[in-house]
DNA sequence: TAGTGGTCTAGACCACCCC
DNA sequence: GGGTGGTCTAGACCACTAG
């Protein structure tokens, strides 16, 4: 039960920028994603990993909670630190969505860019972002396919600084909106707050997905905040019944 | 700037065998959601707020951490700590959530027994469940109701403790099946695997849904792992399209 | 009873924001 | 410069699990 830490690992944590516990953190992690740890093997005890990486409980347990909110690794009181199953694991959730999990699932994720305008924001649009109507927002919409086929609509609103502007060229170039929105304008999501519900295909949408008109869809609606908790976007995402957007819930109310 | 605290809220934080954090956090909670502290707003900081009710401002980190889990404060290194706005704060998810977030929204919770019984598990069930095919499980079927309207049928299939069972009067006695779980058997739910779809209604859901067959339904299927991260639990979950599926994202995966 | 995680402390220093 | 949150320490004691 002593030291089950791998022997070949250099116990320096170099000395970087980056807090100490997140270099555990990010040791643990590695040796969880390359097999070395199963699922539901115990980790060593938080003293022992202390001693063995030269720093204190606490910071140990830092990285233990990181892990475990991120749904790596669970405790028990009194038994022990845990690897958790394959299954959570693979289960998460990022603002950025579309490409990680597409990509996670071995598929290739792409886009085709239909629109990216500026206009007023209508009673509707200005409500959700809490801004005044007919303040300019920038309108960008666009089909999302895996492996070249279509699979969902997105229709984004977003709030930008006065004048800033882009265009689909920038959006390709970039690659990712959201990397594009905090490189350009320094505009960073903190998070967002989803809406899931089923809808029947419009005209429209069948056309792009290429389904029947009333053929149901997964409807995902979601307002971004920035870290100071404003709005900066609203969402609508429509997506063909195949596609299955995945999550995991922990019961943290009760404990 | 000083003491922002309420004043007439009385210092001791009652000695029982609840942790202090928990303590703090519950007395934030509450001031939160009294309203006595607005959207925004910020709280007084870590070192004061450990002066005030005579701990250590670990344990005042501790509170607010949780509370920032749940969506109620975001902090700012160099400024501070903030009230979330209320949009955030209404958003999250619970294992048992139908109920909970059926009365969040005004409405009144519901269901109908279709069946409660024991049978062998089929490979498909045995597959997600990770037991072997023909081992018994309950299963339990109910259409789920807001304000007497059937919005929903759930279907769900248990692992229980060798020759465990119960019955339909049971289930409508205890209320709620996690609870009923939980209380009898000692199962308790730590975390859910979500994975959302969109669905055409067949005959049998346009039937006690109330829908046309064909109407889009929202289909959530879950795993539920118990502490030990076994599946106690697999549920299907299928909603009409007026229903909502709400939850928060946070991107901590690359702060 | 021994070992584990859970709570709590008192202090230190760093990094960041804003005046 | 002064205040804020972020990291880190070294030690103590409690609560739970399991042999």
């Amino acid at each position: 039960m002593v030291d089950l830490l791998d022997e070949t690992g250099d116990l320096e944590l170099a000395q970087s920028g980056v807090p100490l516990y997140r270099q555990l953190a990010a040791k643990l992690r590695a040796e969880i994603e390359s097999g070395s740890r199963g699922s539901n093997e115990p980790l060593p005890s938080e003293r022992d990993i202390a001693v063995r990486y030269a720093m204190s409980r606490d910071t140990v347990r830092k990285a233990v909670r990181l892990l475990e909110e991120q749904g790596l690794l669970y405790s028990e009181h009194g038994r022990g630190t845990f690897v958790a199953p394959s299954s959570v694991r693979e289960m998460s959730r990022f603002l950025d969505s579309f490409s990680q999990d597409t990509e996670k699932r071995g598929g290739v994720a792409g886009q085709a860019i239909i629109l990216v305008e500026q206009m007023p924001a209508n009673l509707a649009i200005a409500g959700v972002l809490k801004i005044e109507p007919r303040q300019m927002v920038m309108r960008v919409k666009r089909i999302r396919t895996v492996d070249g086929s279509p699979v969902g609509i997105h229709d984004a609103y977003l709030v930008l600084p006065p004048g800033a502007v882009f265009t689909a060229d920038d959006l390709v170039r970039s690659g990712s909106l959201y990397k594009l929105l905090g490189d350009r304008f320094g505009l960073n999501a903190a998070e967002g707050l989803e809406s899931l519900s089923s809808v029947a295909a419009n005209a429209e949408d069948a056309s792009r997905l290429g389904v029947a008109v009333g053929a149901p869809l997964l409807l995902c609606e979601r307002i971004t905040l920035s870290e100071r908790r404003q709005p900066m976007e609203y969402c609508e995402m429509k997506y063909v019944s195949s596609y299955r957007y995945t999550t995991r819930v922990n019961k943290f109310s009760q404990k």
